[in-house]
DNA sequence: TCCTATTTGTGAAAACCTTCACGTACTCAG
DNA sequence: CTGAGTACGTGAAGGTTTTCACAAATAGGA
């Protein structure tokens, strides 16, 4: 399963999500073929870098003439796997929980809800943005019989996160989108990402504070 | 203004905020003292990174003993410039707005939605998480006459997030937090980061189909 | 007061990532 | 078919960040 990529940077795999979405843009507006000099303008990245990039997974391009856009941007969604539909199921129907299930553009790549949960019995049983919120004590039942999603987005309190966590790896869920603000310890066999609203806020703090004397860009 | 701070790497600030964070929950704990091995494990990272990133700052530790909890705790806040209350002014009052103004975390760090505007009438007016909603083209007079925030959260759909951003900038506003998909060009003047939580969801399909076999680590 | 254990702060080395520069291969016009 | 032009793919150079390793400094106990 695991190819042989000799180390392919993560930063450069983030990259590719950049070059995909507007690969994506092109390829609405009709545009057929885009030269690295091209895409590189519109990502804001340097040509040798999107060259350097594609060529970690593969030859993409024509020399003389530039990549063929549609072609292109399915191979970068094969290569991300994103080229299929992932269920997600939520865990927390809060405030925030509840504007993710609503979020459209979640379905709009592809990332589609198939299953809530929460504790409040208030919430329990309602229906929210087409999914039936369920008990979170059904949750290992319903994931072992019936694996309705593929990735946990985790929108608990704080304090609840680790626990839920855990519930959710040992019913079998390897990839976790943890929106809490605590650090899981899950072990290696269960992939998490950290999305913290607030880091962004202390860098445009610091920004404002300091003139911004920052040195790399460090992509989204 | 400008500091002469030797070129400070981005990711150096990034992992400030992240020691902020723990040192926040060890002052909590009523610890006082830690070393750059006890933090790194906390956080996840190298001890020599620690020290490395803290020296960009100044000297803050005690050879022999380790880091003064609290006045580190403090320092950071002082260096990120979040040892004050910061005013956050919302434009987008949808799904991910209301959510963004009933998130407790943003208030738990000091960041204070003062100000919220849309341009649903049936938005307008409106009172959320205790914020009056105003009309957006009352927003530049707003800002101009009463500054009421720092900082500008773009919670607005993707086809206005380039025209409110210019709004924003011509009323004065330096800093914006953008949840939009959009890039926004608006020039050196004012600092912008960009959330997009579709690029983490990317990144765990990327590792679910490939069995991560990525580099490096890249905080949140 | 002195000695040992500990931990910081920091040059130097290593690892990593980005950019350059150019050979190669292809396109397209004539 | 030919040749000029173009743009990819990639080794090498350059730059940045991370890690190592150790001297310097302090704590704390005897």
């Amino acid at each position: 399963m695991n190819q042989k990529d000799p180390k392919i940077p993560k930063i450069a795999v983030i990259r590719m999500a950049l070059y995909a979405k507007h690969l994506g843009l092109l390829d609405n507006q009709g545009i057929r073929v885009v030269s690295s000099v091209e895409l590189a303008d519109l990502c804001g990245v340097n040509p040798a870098q999107i060259r350097k990039d594609l060529a970690y997974f593969g030859q993409f391009g024509t020399r003389g003439l530039g990549y063929p856009v549609p072609e292109l941007s399915l191979s970068i969604k094969k290569i991300l796997g994103t080229n299929r539909i992932w269920h997600l199921g939520l865990v927390g129907v809060g405030n925030l929980g509840r504007a993710l299930l609503r979020h459209s553009q979640f379905a709009e790549q592809g990332f589609v809800f198939t299953a809530a949960f929460d504790l409040d019995p208030q919430v329990v049983g309602t229906l929210v943005s087409g999914v039936k919120v369920s008990h979170v004590d059904q949750m290992k039942r319903m994931i072992r019989e019936r694996s309705p999603f593929d990735i946990g987005v985790l929108a608990v309190r704080p304090e609840e996160a680790q626990s839920v966590a855990d519930r959710l790896k040992d019913s079998g869920i390897r990839a976790i989108l943890n929106f809490t603000p605590m650090v899981l310890a899950l072990g290696p066999d269960v992939y998490v990402e950290n999305v913290d609203f607030t880091v962004r806020l202390h860098l445009l703090c610091y920004s404002m504070t300091h003139g911004s004397d920052v040195t790399q860009q460090h992509p989204r």
